[in-house]
DNA sequence: TGCATATAAGTGTAATATGCATATAGATGC
DNA sequence: GCATCTATATGCATATTACACTTATATGCA
């Protein structure tokens, strides 16, 4: 019955900044060395290789973590062009930036487990060289 | 306006399976080592410590996964209790398997970049010992 | 002047995903 | 008989996300 079922394309998974799981620590973490606007902010996401998500949904979270307390933003009409939203990381984003940060480990140890199992031996892919 | 606004407690982020792209490929490791059902599997997950998400989604998964291709089931009632449904993992399962652990290389570098803003070094968090 | 395009920030809505509660059913213990 | 464990599954509400648009300012250029 599940005959001419292809195996959907993951949608590139953790390629992306999908489940937005990642896309709130990752804005947080820029927005802690330089305050900054959504559309910059899209731009530099390719620096850590994340294919953004489309701008809807990438404005639509910074309103979002601006209601949950964890940046505030102004606007910034001194420049040419459309008036700009700048936003900065607040004491709550820090905060939260430091509680996700922690739960990398977590994250890291399964991920070791995972390539454990499917290679046979630890991932350990970052004794490269330097 | 954004005052009594708490920061969401971010519901254990990565620490569980949620977004179900942990899920997916972990099960899909447990069947290339031994076919199994759905109630074996969910305990498995114990193994990665992954709180199992409720039972419902697991299920459902299971049974999208089959839809997608990855997995196929055929009932057994050869062993006393309810009837279990024996997943198997499919050629296009394989695939995806590889595939996602090839998309993970991509993530620990971007994990590890990171940790390289966010303590301004290597997370190299797994030269602890051994 | 008129129009395309880049920059910039959004909204509406539908599709998906997920959590939670609940259902069904065989087997076992008492 | 009835509670409980094993086992699989569905219904519904809510949460997330994608996709398609909308609104605006400014610039290039024909």
């Amino acid at each position: 019955m599940a005959e001419q079922n292809r195996v959907k394309e993951p949608r590139n998974v953790a390629t992306d900044a999908r489940s937005r799981n990642w896309l709130v620590p990752i804005v947080l973490l820029m927005l802690r060395e330089w305050s900054s606007y959504g559309y910059e902010l899209m731009e530099k996401m390719a620096t850590f290789g994340l294919a953004a998500m489309n701008p809807g949904t990438f404005y639509r979270t910074l309103r979002q973590m601006e209601k949950n307390g964890m940046v505030h933003s102004r606007w910034d009409t001194s420049e040419a062009g459309p008036a700009r939203r700048i936003y900065s990381i607040t004491e709550a984003g820090e905060a939260y930036l430091q509680f996700w940060a922690q739960s990398q480990d977590h994250y890291q140890k399964m991920m070791d487990t995972f390539f454990q199992l499917y290679t046979g031996q630890s991932s350990k892919k970052d004794n490269q060289d330097q």
